[in-house]
DNA sequence: CGCTATTTCCAAAACGTTTTGGTAAAATGT
DNA sequence: ACATTTTACCAAAACGTTTTGGAAATAGCG
């Protein structure tokens, strides 16, 4: 049905491969030939059919994003997948450096009934993707021992002990140490913390440089006033409402990420206090709504859609590189979050 | 490199046609034989090349999302295609369908440099895609007459006027005109609105919408209390302090969506204004957002996400239609907002 | 046993490109 | 005028499947 190389070499009477040539701008083609090659495909609206070159190329074009869910984060009806900001600006940040790299994006969305892990495995199998984008790793991630045994190059988001492959990862650990610095110096002595699932590398490294701003600020680790949330705006609002009904209620909290922090700042509300002046609430990521909260959340910033791009950037050369036959010395890079004060942490105690 | 169903024949003596065959699932193939095919294949790790597949059946089991943005809705650094929960509730819904339908989906996001419409072009013309959902028409929309014309399939989230595509609606003027008839009631006399930008079917609309409610409460237009956004919080916020300038500032506002209601919000809340008391805002779309805001924003809720799976169904009904040379009804739905009231209209005037 | 029906398998074509390894013709050099 | 290079083109192979149209072998039947 849909127009053809050939038949554009038939209505030129050129052979496929001059039309195949000309259009691809090689030097073994006269100009003007070439010419009447384009604009005889212009006017009869051909183009090379993406699939048949994919096909004869051996490559996908094609990146996946393989987004890890923790299993409370799902509900039936609905893919929660795209529900915190941060993740969107990420998968924004891989899609516009995607296009610009000539590469599509898939998004492995797991779908109710459908387990993530067996799509993603679809298409690694299926030669559907050249190579991967992983984010939140866990502490023994099925995806990278999966990726690297199959020799699908990958980028993560965040890294492992002693990682091997390229990663782009934010400090939380020293960010959280010097969110806790800063409250202290406040005058907060009673500092809580709502965490993400266990097993999550984030989460580790996150309660870590908690615990050590406790520790250079001279305060002990209290375990009532740990909490566990899913990373989700209810699970925090979840868990605030555990560590506000204690008896000595924490007069800060910490939050795992800003999502959380945003229901824990709900929780505070509905308890009739007033975020700002009677409790201090921080989150971690600094998504767009932390500016527009009331009031706006105290925060620290990860940069998730230069990131984003970056790993792209990062993955394409390693494809190319891989495509060559050379080595690939993986790029490993740390960044520290900036930390940004808003009104959610005002008012000492 | 990978394994091919050449190498899982040569292995077991067999015809490539029979392994083929074999884990298909037709009935020519004995029963033993499959098992034995299945073994190896899992044994050596093989699964059919996607591409190859596409190749064949000359389908790209693919349907794409053409989003389309306000050109004020960019910037040059960060894609904002991902900013609005509405949008991407949709999105979320238009995966998960496809996924169940075994299809992918590719979103369109158009990248600074990088049109937009020569994007969606190549994926049309290089049949990297069997159908398309398209949503925020204009008027007069290029992308309908463009899909038209080249046959291709697509569905429509919203419609112009005697649509011969399938659409599914949320009719925004009858609930505008709720909307505003509710306001009235309450005692409210001078109603602002803000709204899109032109050109947009929806704004249109919803414009209509607002113009009957004051028609229906008798209350007579008042072109300065109109404001024009961008459908962004910071559009709102621009627009609200506009209208919040006025020496005699509308008592409520109405926002063409809840995330220049949440712009809007901010702009009252600086003015030293308490939305919900000396102020009522809405809006419309009914994103999560809005129930966590402070206050809890009024709006007339529409269900992105099951609209968008519906649209996906609709969509795989009809690319199945047209393989098999059928005509196909095209399914036109109006389904009409429910009216969601909570605190930031309270308290009338 | 001879005939037909059923079962089980397969060779070859096709999908639409890109790439390889050419070949004639024209241009250039001696 | 002849050898050499350059220019402009092309036939055929390959990419990995699925599908078509059989063909042997086996089973069923009178």
């Amino acid at each position: 049905m849909a127009v053809t190389i050939r038949d554009v070499a038939k209505r030129l009477n050129l052979s496929i491969t001059t039309v195949s040539r000309a259009l691809d701008g090689y030097d073994d083609v006269a100009e003007d030939t070439r010419e009447r090659v384009r604009n005889a495909a212009a006017q009869m609206g051909y183009a090379p059919s993406h699939m048949a070159r994919q096909m004869r190329r051996q490559r996908a074009d094609t990146i996946g994003f393989a987004i890890s869910l923790p299993p409370t984060a799902r509900d039936n009806t609905n893919n929660r997948a795209f529900a915190d900001p941060f993740v969107l600006e990420f998968i924004a940040g891989l899609g516009d450096e995607a296009t610009q790299c000539h590469l599509d994006l898939i998004v492995s969305t797991a779908t109710p009934g459908m387990e993530e892990e067996t799509l993603f495995r679809r298409w690694v199998q299926g030669r559907r993707l050249d190579g991967v984008v992983v984010n939140r790793l866990r502490k023994d991630d099925w995806r990278v021992a999966y990726l690297t045994q199959n020799r699908v190059p990958f980028v993560a988001s965040g890294h492992l002990q002693g990682a091997t492959f390229p990663f782009i990862e934010v400090d939380g650990k020293s960010g959280f140490k010097r969110m806790v610095q800063y409250l202290a110096g406040k005058g907060h002595a009673r500092i809580g913390y709502i965490g993400g699932p266990d097993g999550l590398r984030l989460q580790d490294d996150r309660l870590a440089g908690y615990r050590a701003g406790l520790r250079a600020a001279g305060l002990s680790f209290n375990k009532a006033f740990l909490a566990q949330g899913d990373m989700t705006r209810n699970g925090g609002y979840a868990a605030a409402l555990q560590l506000l009904a204690l008896p000595q209620r924490p007069s800060a909290i910490l939050c795992v990420n800003d999502m959380t922090a945003i229901g824990a700042m709900r929780a505070a509300r509905e308890r009739g206090l007033v975020v700002g002046r009677d409790i201090a609430i921080a989150g971690f990521d600094g998504i767009a709504d932390a500016e527009h909260t009331e009031p706006p959340l105290t925060t620290l910033n990860q940069p998730a859609y230069d990131i984003a791009r970056a790993l792209v950037q990062m993955l394409a050369q390693m494809i190319e590189d891989g495509r060559r036959g050379q080595s690939h010395v993986p790029k490993q890079v740390l960044l520290q979050p900036e930390l940004i004060l808003r009104q959610s942490t005002e008012g000492g105690n």
